[in-house]
DNA sequence: ATTAGCACTCGATAAAGGAGAGTGCTAACA
DNA sequence: TGTTAGCACTCTCCTTTATCGAGTGCTAAT
C-alpha cells in the first residue's frame, strides 16, 4: 500500500486536529471540519490504511485514531507547512532582546523566557562553550596576606575570578609585575594556545614566581571560570502543568525531577544539529526514561559561524509541531546574530 | 468550658495521627492506638467539646475529626513535644557542611538542601544581608579602550564586578593610581560610613578624576552589587508533589507559581523572629492567598550577633511541626555558627 | 461520670443502565 | 472500481441506584 495524495490530506487533519483538540479524531470530523469533499466512510476507509501503515492508532475500539510517533515523524517531515510568526511574535521576540541585557548570562535566560513564553512549553538554552575564547585580561588582586583574587576576563566578555591561597612574601608590587607580565603574553590567546606555545616562555620570564603562574595557569587549564557559564538555563517548567496529558501528579513528578538533572538536560541538547537548521525528537526516538511521550525540538546557535551552545523546546509528544519549529528557528537565528554583534562590540 | 488533662491527652493524639496518616481520625481509633483507659464513647464526647472550642472540625458528619489551624496552634504552643534529632540527622548536617563549601552562595545553597531533605518538605533561604560589611578591596582593572571593569571584594569574602564605561583618554596608570587611593581611604569602612564622611575628602584627592570616582561610588551607593548574595534559595519545591493535600493539579499548579515570586518569599520569610528562636506561622495565619492551607516554620541566623538572613521551611497545615521545629532550630544554629568563623578566617 | 447500644448520616465504592461517538462491514450506486 | 449510505456492534463515559462501613450523637443503664 502505498500513500497517496488524499491519505496524506487525511493523515495532516488527523494530524493538526489532534494537536489542537488533544482528543481522538473521528473519520465524522475529519469529512465535516476539513473539506475533504469525501464522506466519512471513505475517511474511515483511508484511516483503516494509514492505521495499517503505522500512522495512527486506536486508543480502543470505538474511538477515534490518534498519530503515532511515526505519524508525527512523518508529519513533521513531509507534511508540515512552514508557520510564519506573526509580526507581533517578531515584535515580541526583539523588544526581549532589546531590553537591557549587558551581560551574557542575561542574554541567555532571556532567550530561555522568550522561548517558552511563545511555545508555552518548556525551554531548554544551554550556555555558550566559550573555552575557545581568547583572554583580553588578567589580573591578580591582593586581598590579604597569603590570598590573592584572579580575574580573567575574556574576548567574549566574561567575567570570571577565583580566589587563590599564594605564598605570604608575595608583595603588592610582585602582584603587580606579574599581572602585567601574564597580560603582554596572554592577551588575545585561548586557552589551547597558552598551554602549547606561551607556557616555557612564560615560565622563563616569570621564574622567580613560578609557584603563583603555576596556580594561574592550572585555573585556566581546567577551564572551570569559563565553564561557569556552560549551564542549562530552563524556563517555563511549570508550562508543562497546562497540557492534558499532564493530568496526573506522577507523570508531573518524573518530568519535573528530570528536569534538575542538568547532565541529563545538557545530553538531550546534544543531538541538536550542528549546522544551521532546526531537529525534531519525537516521542520514543528520545532514549532517556521518562520523557518518551514528550518532543524535543532543538537548534545550535553559532558565533562567527563557530557553534557555542544550543537551544531546545521540550514538550508532550502532541507539540504544535509548526509553531516550535519557527519559533526555535526565528529566536536562534535572533540569539546568533545578537552574540556575534555583542562579542564583536567588545 | 475549660481544656483539661484529658481533652489535651485526646487532641495531642488527634493531631499526631493525622499528622502521620492525613485521614480523619475517629473516636475508635484514639481509644484504641492511643492508650487513654477510656472508652470510644467517652472519647466521643470530649471531642464534641474541643470542636465546640473549635481545635477540631469535622470534614462532613460521620467522618473523624481533623486539627483546625486553632488545634494546630494550640498544639505547637502547648502540647508538642520537643524532637530531639537523631545522631545520624545531626551526622547528616555536618556532613553536608563540611563538604567543599568555599564560597558563601554555596554554603546558603547547602543549606537549603539540608533544610529540604531532612524535612521533605520545601525549604526557603534568604542569603545574607552584607550592607554593612566593610570593604576590603577595591580594584579597578583597564579592560578596552573606554571600558573598565570595578571589583569590589567585602570582608565577608564577596567579590562582585561590574563593567564600567570609562572616558577614553584614562591609562592604565590613572587606573592603578585611583585603585590605590580608592584602597587607602575605602579599605576597612563599610559603604553608609563612606556616603556619610568620606566622600568629600576622597574627591579632594581625587580632583583629577571625580567622574570615575562617581561611577565607582554610585554603584556601591545602590549596592546592587552586594545586594547579589541577596535572594531566596529554593530547595525540595518538588517534595509537595508527595503530599496528599496536593494531589490535584490546580493546587500544585498555584503553589509553584507562587514559589517563583522572589519578592513574595522575601516577604514570607520577613516575619522570622528577630532573637533566637524558631516562629511557626499556620495555615490561615498567613495573609498570602495561596498558601493558607500551608504553614511556615521560620528562623533568623546571624553572624557576630547580628541578624543576616533567615531560613524557613513551607509544607501543608498537617506538617510534622515537632520535626520541623527541631530541624529548622539545629541548622539555623549550624549555619549561624559556620558563617561567623568563615568571616573570622577571612 | 462513663459506657454500651443503637439509629442515623454520609462518603465511597460498586453495579447497572443508557447515551453517544465511532467503527467495520455490506450492499447499492455512479 | 472507487465511493457512499446504512446498520449493527463495541466501548467509553456519565448517571443512577444500591450497598457498605466508618463514624457520629443520643439515650439509657451502670
Amino acid at each position: 500500500m502505498q500513500m497517496d495524495e488524499r491519505k496524506k490530506r487525511i493523515l495532516l487533519a488527523i494530524i493538526q486536529d489532534y494537536i489542537a483538540t488533544a482528543e481522538p479524531v473521528g473519520s465524522r470530523t475529519i469529512a465535516r471540519k476539513y473539506e475533504l469533499g469525501v464522506s466519512p466512510a471513505t475517511v474511515r476507509n483511508e484511516m483503516a490504511d494509514l492505521e495499517e501503515l503505522g500512522y495512527i492508532e486506536q486508543p480502543h475500539t470505538s474511538a477515534g485514531r490518534i498519530p503515532s510517533d511515526i505519524g508525527y515523524r512523518y508529519y513533521v517531515d513531509c507534511l508540515m507547512e512552514k508557520h510564519q510568526l506573526t509580526a507581533d511574535d517578531q515584535a515580541f521576540v526583539r523588544a526581549g532582546y532589546e531590553a537591557k541585557n549587558q551581560e551574557i548570562g542575561q542574554v541567555i535566560q532571556m532567550t530561555s523566557n522568550l522561548l517558552s513564553q511563545m511555545t508555552n512549553y518548556t525551554s531548554l538554552v544551554l550556555g555558550p562553550q566559550l573555552t575557545g575564547t581568547a583572554i583580553k585580561h588578567v589580573q591578580l588582586v591582593p586581598v590579604d596576606t597569603g590570598k590573592a583574587l584572579v580575574i580573567v576576563i575574556t574576548q567574549s566578555g566574561i567575567v570570571q575570578n577565583k580566589m587563590l591561597n599564594i605564598p605570604e612574601n608575595i608583595t603588592y608590587e610582585d602582584l603587580m609585575q606579574i599581572s602585567r607580565i601574564l597580560n603582554a603574553k596572554l592577551q588575545g590567546h585561548s586557552v589551547e594556545d597558552i598551554k602549547h606555545t606561551l607556557i616555557s616562555e612564560i615560565y622563563f620570564e616569570l621564574s622567580k614566581h613560578n609557584e603563583i603562574f603555576d596556580m594561574v595557569m592550572d585555573l585556566l587549564g581546567n577551564q572551570s571560570l569559563l565553564k561557569e557559564e556552560e549551564r542549562v538555563y530552563l524556563s517555563g517548567t511549570l508550562n508543562i502543568l497546562n497540557q492534558p496529558e499532564f493530568r496526573n501528579i506522577e507523570k508531573v513528578k518524573t518530568l519535573l525531577s528530570l528536569l534538575d538533572h542538568e547532565q541529563l538536560l545538557k545530553n538531550m541538547l546534544a543531538d541538536a544539529p550542528r549546522d544551521d537548521g532546526v531537529f525534531v525528537k519525537i516521542g520514543g526516538e528520545n532514549k532517556v526514561a521518562g520523557i518518551q511521550d514528550c518532543s524535543m525540538i532543538t537548534a545550535t546557535y553559532h558565533v562567527d559561524g563557530k557553534i557555542v551552545g544550543s537551544i531546545g523546546v521540550l514538550g508532550p509528544t502532541r507539540m504544535d509541531y509548526a509553531k516550535v519549529v519557527s519559533v526555535v528557528d526565528f529566536i536562534n537565528n535572533n540569539l546568533s546574530e545578537l552574540l556575534t554583534s555583542h562579542f564583536k562590540r567588545k
